[in-house]
DNA sequence: AGGACTGATGTCATCTTGTGACATCACCGT
DNA sequence: ACGGTGATGTCACAAGATGACATCAGTCCT
């Protein structure tokens, strides 16, 4: 009947994260968030591979911000990573926090949107990666550049999404990046007692 | 009619696997596993929560022994969660090449089993981080200590199990500690030329 | 204007996953 | 022999996902 609904995309993107939030993932049925679009089911899925996908279409915008943010600065691997990941939280999460919880809660009450979330990741990282190999940043270095700096900015993000913590993203970047080079940082001596920089 | 069959589980394993590599994961249904192990569906669905359980069976084992190396172990915190891998590729992966070489194309070739293998990944991150903090290590530390060697791990593994490689896991994985470590040390600073040390 | 084409959508049928409810049967201790 | 107990088979079914086909708006061409 319903003929003819303009950004049937945006419509069902709304529809899906409104009931996921009011019944849970589970709870919410492909049919429902088509009804509450106005639209079927099967227009649900010629747009979405899967009933998770309503949830990631911001991956996308993130991607190609993190690309050309890698490809654009001239810096040592790991540097460039977190620089970009700086970019991002400039130009994708600034004022977004409060929708970003949202979310992030409703990723967290679901296992099969915490493995989507992960595969999102994994192919965002294959992304930052191929671009570093691009500038002819070597295979062994560029995979482990970006997967480090993925892990800082996922440990900065998961801080940031805490209730409670009023720190910006930005800040919680820089700060795990700093830690992560503590950690990682040549073992010291054996018998030694020498204090570990702050 | 089948009725009392031994280890329907392991059973169930074998035909899982058999079928996945004969058909795909994809073209292989739970009814088809379960009549080549002469069960059930039903019984399938008792013995593995989903129908991809049915290739992650190891991960207790690697988990368990992770987990004990860790609290074993007396060192850093990256260097203990580098040193507790080690003792997975001699106590685990010993031998075992060629089994993994068909598991990890099988699961290469399926992005739903990929992202069961990130969840697999990450929980078991997760239990190495909770055996660090048992040791007094600090959450933050705890974390990016684990998140790195979990790093170093999964690039080690995927070059060990790529065609043609014959370098042991364990050397592997030295390998990329030192190259992670060389990758996130401090950035040179700007203009001079100073050797980083190998 | 009229007719063919295209693209997005609805409708219907079907397969598969995963689960609840209940029936069965072997085995076990008494 | 009897009554549990536990693992299994049978049946029914909701929901996810997909293919095949119908429909209809708007567009382009003559």
């Amino acid at each position: 009947m319903t003929r003819w609904q303009p950004d049937a995309r945006g419509r069902l993107e709304a529809a899906a994260l409104e009931l996921f939030r009011e019944r849970g993932f589970e709870q919410t049925t492909v049919t429902d968030i088509a009804a509450r679009a106005g639209l079927d089911k099967r227009t649900f899925y010629r747009l979405f591979g899967d009933k998770r996908e309503a949830l990631f279409s911001g991956g996308k915008l993130l991607e190609e911000v993190l690309v050309k943010a890698v490809a654009e600065t001239d810096a040592a691997p790991f540097e460039t990573v977190i620089a970009a990941f700086h970019r991002v939280a400039d130009e994708v999460f600034a004022d977004r926090l409060d929708l970003v919880r949202v979310r992030q809660s409703i990723i967290e009450g679901s296992p099969e949107l915490q493995e989507r979330e992960l595969r999102k990741t994994g192919s965002l990282a294959a992304a930052v990666a191929a671009a570093l190999r691009a500038k002819g940043v070597g295979e062994t270095t560029a995979t482990l550049a970006t997967e480090s700096g993925v892990t800082v900015f996922r440990v900065a993000f998961a801080r940031w999404v805490a209730p409670g913590c009023d720190a910006s993203l930005t800040d919680l970047i820089a700060e795990m990046a700093a830690e992560l080079r503590a950690v990682t940082s040549a073992p010291a001596v054996p018998a030694p007692n020498a204090a570990t920089p702050t």
